[in-house]
DNA sequence: GGCTAGGGGTTGTTGAACAATCCGACAAGA
DNA sequence: TCTTGTCGGATTGTTCAACAACCCCTAGCC
């Protein structure tokens, strides 16, 4: 997320890949790290306020650190920032993910554009993700389903190679968890996904760049009107996640 | 750029539109902006150090508003922040240029493949900034060129009439400003480019889309390819704006 | 020459304080 | 009853000062 290396890789260019996991971490990074989980798993639900006073002092750090923490998390848009109110865990509305879905295909469709071009490593990486899927349906633990089935997307837009299209990607599926909260998390909402990923990744590896267009699109637009359809029927003020959260006050 | 607004228009419809300019900015948030035109403008030359004393001393504010500031660049892409090292104004490298023009292509085409169904006030403005550019080369005005260019561009992003495509397409062209201090701002730079803008634009209103899509592609490739050999000649340690900048130290 | 230890300077984090602002409640008036 | 004005509590916005942690550079050592 640190974002402005230019590299240079000396002779140990297999051991570049890995710098990001030693990049060290600030406490207000890791205190964001641990919103975005507690928000993207739906512990967090979406309105909650988050009092600057109340938060400090349940992670035991200070208020400025506490708000460095909530402009990463700004940046990721999982909260938004009110003026002389605070900051709120975001509230997706269906349009919000009507949005999000237009700039994906755009995404993926760069992604799949550029899959005749790709590097070998990225064509593995969406093999990897439909894997990891596809073993996790035999477990039948459907969570880490739609965990794999993000990664599948994430690595086909991937396909581009670019830096910034894998930026943009993850900061709106990660966008996209918040909606998942509204929908429950069901046998029959993924398998009919999981198996259209398999025709999508077939096609990927056949070639037919054009057939794969027209499927994401189709595939996508699907995905879209599920969801939003789920969202719409849920409806504003039912949000299922059982709401243990005490340290922090509803919105008004 | 707060964004979390759910809509409940009343009777003031209208009114509701103009919510967005009264939203109050913080101190931190001006204090972006000025950097922002500074380095957007080449007054700050990429890779001048940002230290929070001196900067904070010549804008009198403080050293946290000045961290708050700091953040929202980040998210801008503008600088880059070091732990335990400070910010620097970005050094955008070949390979940077090369990857936004990657995220741009899908970005534009998304735009001109939504053009048949696209809001008739967002064909306006393309067709605006299509004026704007013609009228600056009219004037001789070729900073004002590049300015509608880039408005044109975003424009034609926009045709997607997806909030978060805007938002990526306006943080791409602020980043890629950054570049442009390293290619001279000449006629013979813009005057060719200008041209296939009055190309794209016709070819949008005839509907030929993928006659667009072909032109686009091609044109983005050119202007990338010019861009890059540009800055390699250029050189790195070469910025060619005259460093008045004495807030600042280097970067090593 | 190459390596280690130390020092200067910068950032990271904290805590406290005051000002500005928002929100809800209460009261006065039509 | 409904609207409007005013007040007070609570939260955020901003600043300040201090210390710890860290990086870079240099001096000295082998």
């Amino acid at each position: 997320m640190v974002g402005g290396e230019q590299g240079s890789t000396g002779a140990f260019g297999a051991l570049a890949a890995e710098r990001g996991r030693l990049e060290r971490t600030g406490v207000a990074q890791r205190v964001a790290e641990v919103l975005r989980d507690h928000i993207t798993e739906g512990r967090l639900a979406p309105g909650t306020r988050l009092s600057e006073e109340a938060l400090g002092e349940a992670l035991a750090v200070s208020r400025n650190t506490l708000r460095e923490a909530f402009r990463l998390l700004v940046d990721q848009r999982l909260v938004v920032h009110e003026l002389n109110r605070g900051v709120f865990v975001r509230i997706l509305t269906p349009e919000d993910v009507d949005d999000i879905f237009t700039l994906r295909l755009a995404l993926e469709t760069a992604g799949v554009r550029a899959a005749p071009r790709a590097a070998p490593e990225r064509l593995a990486q969406v093999r990897i993700a439909l894997a990891q899927a596809e073993a996790a349906e035999g477990r039948g633990d459907w969570v880490a389903v739609g965990t794999a089935d993000l990664r599948f997307h994430q690595s086909v837009a991937g396909l581009a190679g670019s830096m910034r299209i894998d930026d943009c990607m993850s900061r709106l599926l990660a966008e996209l968890r918040l909606a998942f909260g509204a929908v429950p998390t069901a046998h029959g909402l993924h398998e009919p996904f999981l198996r259209r990923n398999q025709i999508l990744a077939g096609l990927l590896e056949s070639g037919e760049s054009d057939d794969v267009e027209v499927e994401l699109t189709r595939y996508l637009d699907d995905a879209r009107r599920v969801i939003v359809t789920a969202m719409r029927a849920a409806g504003p003020g039912a949000p299922p996640g059982p709401g243990p959260a005490a340290v922090t006050s509803e919105r008004r």
